[in-house]
DNA sequence: ATATTAAGTCAATATTACTGACCTATTCCG
DNA sequence: CGGAATAGGTCAGTAATATTGACTTAATAT
């Protein structure tokens, strides 16, 4: 005898999605893509750095001093204490660079209004020339790789670098935290 | 008295265009956003590499170590110009990295089949064992951030570093250029 | 009054990097 | 064949960047 089917019976059966192949519907976790990812990250930071290093050598500076000039000409009057969370060096190295910078004339200090044991740092008027041809250089080259990979590969790479930073950093970036959070 | 006005008289006057606001047609480019990429870049890259350093320090190795483990491992057989290339540093930089990493035993040598001069640098099989841990928590940071943003998001930050590394670099990672090159 | 905090400093040391000079082995080429 | 070029290694000296630990000062907070 037969015995008619219910409908459903095999509703818990699996069932293929109609369309294939779906676009980039997950995200690719191999190795391998996991490789490439190294491999972006260290040429494209060496590159995007490098640019900047043939105007340091001219003037005898290091990394290390282009990075303490682009923090403090974006955070006016952050403390010693917010420069270090970014940098994540320890004081006495950036003890060296800032006594540099302040020698040199490019940084300035204020003791804090409130509290005085702070030391507010900004960049003087040459602070602001040196720091903004160091900038110029590398502005160019990310102005070039923008246009290169257009707008939405743009808000991609933002995405991403924002996943990969620690969150308070990224919170940093969104300007709802402060440096001494990064 | 009046004269009709001929048609298109105004043809060359500037026209806005109909519709506002367009959906990103265009790259912001403006010094703030390249501002913002030079943050991004800081960041993401810092800690990328620092939760490699955790692992580097208990085996008393540093990054330029990392740095040489790494793509000896992606590039089997790679030679000493090769990894100077890449990573850009002097021969007597690499010398100590090397001569460290080949004396504990993480790299070995071959001379090369048709030109014995050549050194071919391989991963021994404990070289392969602490790659491979390194190897881990970068891929787990890259991972968590991949998944975070989304696969379009993953694309367009691929465009974007691409076009941000030199052309050398770019074509190297292709699959369609040598070390060498980079 | 005491503890904490921000910052500066000193001393010693390590790592990473550079330059220039020089050597050896090997390959390339006229 | 013999000289030039190449791949690599090495030595000496130096510079930049970084570390740690201990200590001091000034100012703020409890």
């Amino acid at each position: 005898m037969l015995k008619a089917k219910p409908r459903y019976a095999n509703a818990d059966r699996f069932a293929p999605p109609p369309k294939l192949p779906p676009p980039t519907p997950v995200v690719d976790l191999s190795d391998a893509e996991m490789r490439v990812a190294q491999d972006l990250l260290f040429f494209a930071y060496r590159d995007f750095t490098n640019v900047a290093d043939q105007v340091l050598e001219e003037l005898e500076l290091g990394r290390a001093h282009h990075r303490a000039l682009h923090f403090i000409g974006r955070n006016p009057g952050i403390t010693v204490s917010g420069l270090l969370a970014i940098l994540r060096i320890a004081k006495q190295s950036l003890a060296r660079v800032l006594n540099a910078l302040v020698d040199q004339g490019y940084v300035g200090q204020a003791p804090g209004f409130e509290d005085r044991r702070l030391r507010l740092l900004t960049l003087t008027d040459k602070g602001q020339v040196l720091e903004q041809r160091l900038f110029t250089v590398q502005r160019d080259k990310i102005a070039q790789a923008y246009r290169a990979a257009g707008p939405q590969a743009v808000q991609g790479f933002g995405l991403v670098m924002r996943a990969m930073m620690d969150k308070g950093a990224s919170t940093y970036m969104d300007g709802t935290g402060s440096p001494e959070d990064t």
